[in-house]
RNA sequence: GGGCCAAUAGCUCAAUCAGGUUGAGCGCCACUCUGAUAAGGUGGAGGUUCUCGGUUCAAAUCCGAGUUGGCCCA
C-alpha cells in the first residue's frame, strides 16, 4: 500500500475486507507474522476441536474469535504461540448423517454395505464438513494454522489416544465390566450420560400389585416402564419409612394392599377404591424379607427365581413418591444394578442391544420393548396384577443423535476407573487457574467429585478402535485379566501376526479388526468396540503435538498454557482432558482455562433451528462486516456469562469503526498536500512545538495502552475494547480532532501544523496496532495507508505497544477531564441562554471549586475561549464567591445516616431544599432547623454546598465522575459587535451551503451578493464584509447576474430576510 | 428433581465482594451544528434495581423463599 494513498470515502467493510484478504495473500501475512515470533518464548495454546458438523454457528464464531484475539495478542507480545486448529471428526453424529444419506435403518444395513466402505463414507463426509468450517473461520479473519490442522481421524492422532489409554491401562485403571448403561436401540450402542438428551414425553404410568407369599395382600409398585417388569428381581423400601397394609374395597370386592403411609391416599385414588381400612402398620425395615410372586411368572418362565430373588430389600434410592415401594430390576436401572450387585444377585437382562427381547423373556421374545408395553399391561391385568393404568408426561432420556428413546440395559463395557484416582483428580484441579474462578471451585469441582467411572466403549464403527486384544478363549473370565493393550503403531506392527507397515497403516476398525496377536501359544483378537468420541479430544494436549510420534515438542511444550471454551465443556472437554491427563500422566494437561458462555438470541433464548431464531455469522458479516461482528462478540464478557446477540449492538460497532475511518481519512488530504513525512517529522522532532492538547492525547494513549494490557492479562478483552473504543471515539474523534482541525487547515507551513500531524499520525498508527487483534481487517488497511513502505507488511507483525513513560502525564489527563467538563457545561449554559455556538458571547465565568480546576482553566484560557466562542474567559478562584449566587447543600448519607438514624432521610431533603445566601454551616443549620421545626446540628463533613444559578445569567455546574467541581456562567448579552459577527457567521454558513449546492471546489473563487431586508442588520453585516469574503473565498461582494452558473436564494435568519446570490468567478469570466 | 450462573433504563452493562440520594454508552424524541457529513453538539423522556419476606437507622448490595432464563447433571 502506498502511504497516504486515496481511500474509500465512506467505510465500506465488504470492499475493505476483500482488499485485505488479497493483501494478506500477496505478502504471506500469516506466515510472516508467525515467523517473526518463531524465536520467542513458546506459548502452548490448544484449540478445543469443534465437531465437524458443517458450519460455524454464532457460538463457535465467538469461541474462535476469542482464541484469535489471544493468539494475536500473545504473538504481538513476542511469544511463539502454537495455533494448530483441531477438528473432532469421529463419532455417532457423523455415522447417523451418513446413514441418513445412504438410507440406512440400522446396523444390519451397515454390515451389508461393508465396514470398510462405510468408514470411507464417514471419512469423506467429515472431511467435507471440515472444509466448510475452515472457510467460515477464515472468513472472519481467524489466523490459525489452517494448512496443518490436527484431525482426530489421522493415524498419528489416533495413536495419541491409544497411547494415553495404554498408559491408563498400565496403571491398572482399565477394566471391563457389566454396567447398566443408556443404550440407544437404533444406534445399538451405549451412550455416555452427556449424550443423553432429556425431553418431555408421554409414557405409561401403571400401578402393579405383587402378591405376597405366605400372607394376605400385595405390594404396590409404580413404574413408567412396563417392559422392565419381566426382569423384576426384588422390591426396594426405605428402612425408616412408615408403611401400611389397608383393606381396600372397590366394586364390592376387597383386597389388602401395602404402600407407604404417605402415599396411601394417592394410590387409593388412582385405583378408584371406594373405601379402606388400615389393617397393618410397619416400617420399611420390618418388610424386609417378605416374599412375593412375580406378576408375569407364567409369561416369563426364566424370570429371576434364584435364592433371595422376589423379596423385599432396603435401598437408598427409595423416595416417598407414588407408592414408596420400588420395582427393582438390576438388569435395567442403574441404581437397581448397583444394589443388585451389593446383594450379590446374578443379573437378568432379557433385552438385546437393539431393544428386542431375547428368548429369556418368554412369550415376549422378538418384540421391541417399547412396543411390548401394551401387551404387558394387558397381561398384568389378566393376571389381576394391574391396580391402575394411565399415562404420565415426564422428562425421559433420548439419543442425542437420532432422538430415539433410550433404554437402560446391562451390557459388557470397558471403563477407565476414574473413581480410583478421584483424589488425584481433585488435587490436579488446583494446578489450573480458571477465569472465572468460580467455574473451577464450584461447578467443575462438584462434577469431578460425583463423576462415575468413564465408560469408553461404543459398539459402533466410526471411531478410534479400542486397542485391546483379548484371548480368543476366555471362558467365564473377564477380558481385562489377560488383555493386551497396544500403545503405538510401532508396537502394533511388532506384535501382530500379520505383516504391516506402521508408517502407512490406517488404524481404523476395518483394518485392525483383522489383526491378531499370538503370544505364548495364545491367540488374541481385538475387541470390536471403538472409543467414546470424548476420548478422542481428551488427548488433544499431546495429540496436537503429534506425540508419541514426536517426543521433542511434547517435552518442550506440554502441558497446555491456555485453553478457551464454553461452559458446556465443564462436563466435556475440560473434564475429559483432566480425566485422561490424570489417568495417563498423573497431571492436569492445562494451566489456564478461560470459560465463556453461549451465544443466545436477542431475547436471551437459545438459538435453535426449530425455533427459527438462529443468526448465521455470514449474515452478520454481510450486513455489518467481519470486524464489526468480531468487535460485537468480543465486547461481551468472556468469563462465564452468556451473550445475547443484538443487531443494534452490531450496528453500534460498525458506527464506531466508521468514526475511526473518518478520523483516519480526515488528515490524509492535508498530509498528502503538505508532503508530510512521518519518518522525518517524528514526535521527537516536533517535541518543542507540541501543544498541550497534543501532549494530552499522547498521555491518553499511554493510559489506554496500560488499561488494555492489564485487562488482556486477565482475559477481559471486552474491557480492553471498551477502553480503546472510548479513546478513539470520545478522545481522538470528538475532542482532539475537533480541536486540531483548524491547525490543519492553515495554508502555510507552520510548526503547530507539523506538531499536529506528527501527533495524530502517531496516535492513529498506535491505535491500529492496538485494534489489530480485535478488528484485523480495518486496522490492516489503515496501518498500511499510514505506514506505506516503512511499516511491516502487515499490522499483525507489530509489537504490542508498551507504555511510553515519556508521554505519561496523569495530571494533564485529569486537567483535560475538567476542561472538557467545563466546555460541556458551557455548551449547556449557552443553550439555556438561547445563544448558539456560532454567536460569540462577551464573557464566560468559570467558578472553580478547587485549585486543580483553576490551574487547568488558567493554562487553557485560549482553548476555552475558542471552544466556547467567548470573547473572554474569567476565573473565580476557589474560596471566592460569585456575589449573586444562592446555595443549597447535598448530604453525605454515610455520615448523616449513623448520626441521625431514622431522621436522616428528612434531613437530607431539607438540605436539598434549603436556599441560603452564603455557603456556611451556620446558615445551613438555620435554614434546615427552620424547615424541620427542630434544632439540627450538622458537621461540615456531612454536607457539600451547591450553587444555585441566578436568573439573569445562564449557569451550569460541571463535575468529574459525579463530584461537583465548579460552575460555568455564560453571559449572553448582546452588543453591536457581537451581533455583527453573529449575523456575518449566519451569512457565511449559508453561503457555504450554497457553494456545496453548486458543487464547487474548496479552492474555487466566487462573487457574492448580499442584501439584507432589515437596515440595521444590513449595516452590521456590512461591518464584517472582509471576514465574509475571506471565509467563503469571495473575490468581490458585488451584484450577481442571474445566469446559468449563478445561484440565488432567500433565507430567513431568525426572522430577518437575507437574500444571497453567488456565482463562480470562472463562470462569470467566461 | 439436583448443582452452578444470571436478572438494574428499550438494548449492553457499571455500581454488589467491604450496605449510604443508582450511573455510563447505545437507541429513541426534541433542539442544534454544517470545511470528518450515513458524522458532530446540547437537552429530554425512560428504573416498584425480577417477586415476596427477613436483618438494619439505611438494602440493587447481606440472608431466606420463589419466578424467569442459560448451562450441566438425573
Amino acid at each position: 500500500m502506498s502511504r497516504f494513498g486515496e481511500v474509500d470515502e465512506g467505510y465500506d467493510p465488504q470492499a475493505l475486507e476483500r482488499r485485505v484478504f488479497e493483501h494478506w495473500e500477496a505478502v504471506d501475512a500469516y506466515e510472516q507474522t508467525r515467523e517473526r515470533a518463531a524465536d520467542g518464548e513458546p506459548y502452548f495454546f490448544v484449540d478445543g476441536p469443534p465437531y465437524t458438523s458443517g458450519a460455524a454457528h454464532m457460538g463457535t464464531t465467538w469461541n474462535k474469535s476469542l482464541k484469535d484475539v489471544y493468539i494475536r495478542y500473545l504473538r504481538m507480545q513476542g511469544y511463539d504461540v502454537t495455533d494448530r486448529p483441531g477438528y473432532d471428526m469421529h463419532g455417532l453424529p457423523i455415522e447417523t448423517k451418513v446413514e441418513e444419506k445412504l438410507g440406512f435403518e440400522n446396523k444390519k444395513d451397515i454390515e451389508a454395505f461393508g465396514e470398510e466402505a462405510f468408514i470411507d463414507e464417514c471419512k469423506a463426509y467429515a472431511e467435507e464438513q471440515l472444509e466448510a468450517m475452515r472457510e467460515d473461520f477464515e472468513s472472519f479473519g481467524v489466523w490459525m494454522d489452517w494448512d496443518d490442522p490436527y484431525k482426530t481421524l489421522n493415524p498419528e492422532y489416533m495413536e495419541a489416544a491409544w497411547w494415553g489409554f495404554a498408559k491408563a491401562a498400565e496403571r491398572g485403571l482399565v477394566v471391563q465390566g457389566k454396567r447398566s448403561i443408556s443404550q440407544c436401540p437404533r444406534c445399538e450402542t451405549g451412550l455416555a450420560n452427556n449424550e443423553v438428551e432429556y425431553t418431555d414425553v408421554e409414557d405409561p404410568s401403571i400401578y402393579v400389585t405383587f402378591d405376597l407369599v405366605d400372607r394376605e395382600g400385595a405390594l404396590v409398585v409404580w413404574t413408567t416402564t412396563p417392559w422392565t417388569i419381566p426382569a423384576n428381581t426384588f422390591v426396594a423400601v426405605a428402612p425408616d419409612l412408615e408403611y401400611v397394609g389397608v383393606r381396600a374395597e372397590r366394586d364390592g370386592e376387597s383386597e389388602v394392599l401395602y404402600v407407604a403411609e404417605a402415599c396411601l391416599e394417592e394410590v387409593l385414588r388412582e385405583g378408584r377404591y371406594d373405601d379402606y381400612e388400615v389393617v397393618d402398620e410397619r416400617t420399611g425395615e420390618e418388610l424386609v424379607g417378605w416374599a412375593y410372586e412375580h406378576p408375569l411368572a407364567d409369561e416369563v418362565p426364566d424370570h429371576p427365581s434364584h435364592e433371595g430373588a422376589l423379596e423385599v430389600y432396603t435401598a437408598d434410592y427409595v423416595e416417598t413418591d407414588r407408592t414408596g415401594l420400588v420395582h427393582s430390576a438390576p438388569g435395567h436401572g442403574e441404581e437397581d444394578f448397583e444394589r443388585g450387585r451389593e446383594l450379590g444377585f446374578p443379573i437378568f437382562c432379557p433385552v438385546d442391544g437393539d431393544g428386542v427381547y431375547t428368548a429369556e423373556a418368554g412369550v415376549y421374545e422378538g418384540e421391541f420393548v417399547k412396543e411390548a408395553n401394551e401387551r404387558i399391561i394387558d397381561d398384568l391385568e389378566t393376571n389381576g396384577a394391574l391396580l391402575a393404568s394411565g399415562t404420565v408426561s415426564h422428562s425421559y432420556g433420548h439419543c442425542w443423535r437420532c432422538d430415539r428413546g433410550i433404554i437402560q440395559i446391562v451390557t459388557d463395557q470397558w471403563f477407565i476407573t476414574v473413581t480410583d484416582v478421584k483424589d488425584d483428580l481433585l488435587e490436579n484441579i488446583e494446578d489450573s487457574e480458571w477465569f472465572p474462578d468460580w467455574a473451577r471451585d464450584n461447578r467443575f469441582r462438584d462434577f469431578v467429585e460425583e463423576a462415575p467411572d468413564w465408560n469408553v466403549s461404543r459398539q459402533r464403527y466410526w471411531g478410534i478402535p479400542i486397542p485391546i486384544w483379548t484371548p480368543e478363549e476366555t471362558p467365564d473370565g473377564r477380558g481385562d485379566e489377560d488383555m493386551i493393550v497396544v500403545a503405538t503403531r510401532e508396537e502394533l506392527a511388532e506384535r501382530v501376526d500379520q505383516e504391516i507397515d506402521p508408517e502407512t497403516i490406517d488404524i481404523h476398525k476395518d483394518t485392525v479388526d483383522d489383526l491378531t496377536i499370538t503370544e505364548d501359544g495364545v491367540t488374541y483378537t481385538r475387541i470390536p468396540d471403538v472409543f467414546d468420541v470424548w476420548l478422542d479430544s481428551s488427548v488433544a494436549s499431546w495429540g496436537t503435538l503429534d506425540f508419541p510420534e514426536d517426543q521433542e515438542r511434547f517435552d518442550e511444550l506440554w502441558p497446555a498454557d491456555l485453553i478457551i471454551e464454553a461452559h458446556d465443556q465443564t462436563r466435556g472437554w475440560f473434564w475429559s482432558q483432566l480425566g485422561m491427563g490424570t489417568t495417563a500422566l498423573g497431571e492436569v494437561p492445562y494451566d489456564t482455562v478461560v470459560m465463556h458462555g453461549h451465544a443466545l438470541d436477542e431475547d436471551g433464548r437459545k438459538m435453535s433451528k426449530s425455533v427459527g431464531n438462529v443468526v448465521e455469522p455470514h449474515e452478520a458479516i454481510d450486513r455489518h462486516g467481519a470486524d464489526a461482528m468480531r468487535l460485537f462478540l468480543l465486547s461481551a464478557n468472556p468469563q462465564g456469562d452468556d451473550m445475547r446477540f443484538s443487531w443494534e449492538g452490531m450496528r453500534t460497532m460498525e458506527n464506531h469503526l466508521r468514526t475511526l475511518w473518518n478520523v483516519f481519512r480526515f488528515p490524509l488530504p492535508y498530509m498528502r498536500l503538505d508532503g508530510f513525512d512521518p519518518a522525518e517529522t517524528t514526535l521527537e522532532a516536533v517535541d518543542d512545538d507540541l501543544e498541550r492538547l497534543d501532549e494530552w492525547v499522547l498521555a491518553r494513549l499511554q493510559s489506554t495502552v496500560e488499561t488494555m494490557t492489564d485487562e488482556l492479562e486477565v482475559f477481559r478483552q471486552d474491557q480492553a475494547i471498551e477502553a480503546l473504543l472510548s479513546f478513539i471515539v470520545d478522545d481522538v474523534s470528538r475532542f482532539y480532532v475537533q480541536a486540531v482541525r483548524e491547525r490543519m487547515w492553515e495554508e502555510t507551513d507552520s510548526a503547530s501544523k507539523r506538531a499536529a500531524y506528527a501527533t495524530l499520525y502517531h496516535v492513529l498508527e498506535r491505535v491500529t496496532v492496538l485494534l489489530a487483534p480485535f478488528a484485523p481487517f480495518v486496522s490492516e488497511e489503515i496501518y498500511g495507508t499510514l505506514t506505506g513502505e516503512d511499516g511491516h507488511d502487515t499490522v499483525h507483525m507489530s509489537e504490542w505497544p508498551a507504555v511510553e513513560e515519556y508521554w505519561v502525564d496523569e495530571e494533564l489527563e485529569t486537567d483535560v477531564v475538567a476542561l472538557r467538563a467545563i466546555e460541556e457545561a458551557g455548551a449547556h449554559a449557552r443553550q439555556q441562554a438561547g445563544r448558539k455556538l456560532r454567536w460569540p458571547v462577551p464573557r464566560v465565568v468559570v467558578a472553580a471549586d478547587d485549585d486543580d480546576v483553576a490551574a487547568a482553566v488558567e493554562r487553557h484560557t485560549d482553548l476555552l475561549c475558542e471552544r466556547l466562542n467567548a470573547r473572554e474567559v474569567e476565573l473565580v478562584s476557589p474560596g471566592d464567591h460569585w456575589g449573586e449566587l444562592d446555595y443549597s447543600a447535598n448530604a453525605d448519607m454515610s455520615l448523616l445516616g449513623p448520626a441521625f438514624g431514622g431522621d436522616a432521610g428528612r434531613i437530607m431533603n431539607a438540605l436539598n431544599e434549603a436556599r441560603i445566601d452564603d455557603p456556611t454551616l451556620e446558615s445551613l443549620e438555620r435554614a434546615v432547623s427552620e424547615s424541620l421545626g427542630e434544632e439540627i446540628s450538622l458537621e461540615s463533613e456531612m454536607v457539600s454546598f451547591v450553587t444555585e444559578t441566578p436568573d439573569d445569567i445562564a449557569g451550569t455546574p460541571f463535575g468529574v465522575e459525579g463530584d461537583d467541581r465548579g460552575v460555568v456562567y455564560v453571559d449572553a448579552s448582546l452588543t453591536d459587535d457581537i451581533e455583527s459577527e453573529g449575523y456575518a457567521r449566519e451569512v457565511i454558513r449559508r453561503v457555504q451551503e450554497m457553494r456545496k449546492e453548486l458543487d464547487l471546489d474548496v479552492e474555487e473563487q466566487i462573487t457574492l451578493e448580499v442584501s439584507v431586508a432589515d437596515e440595521r442588520i444590513a449595516d452590521l453585516v456590512a461591518e464584517r464584509e472582509d471576514l465574509i469574503a475571506d471565509e467563503v473565498r469571495a473575490e468581490a461582494l458585488t451584484g450577481v447576474e442571474d445566469g446559468d452558473a449563478s445561484h440565488r436564494k432567500t433565507w430567513d435568519v431568525d426572522g430577518v430576510e437575507i437574500e444571497l446570490a453567488i456565482s463562480p468567478v470562472s463562470a462569470s469570466a467566461a
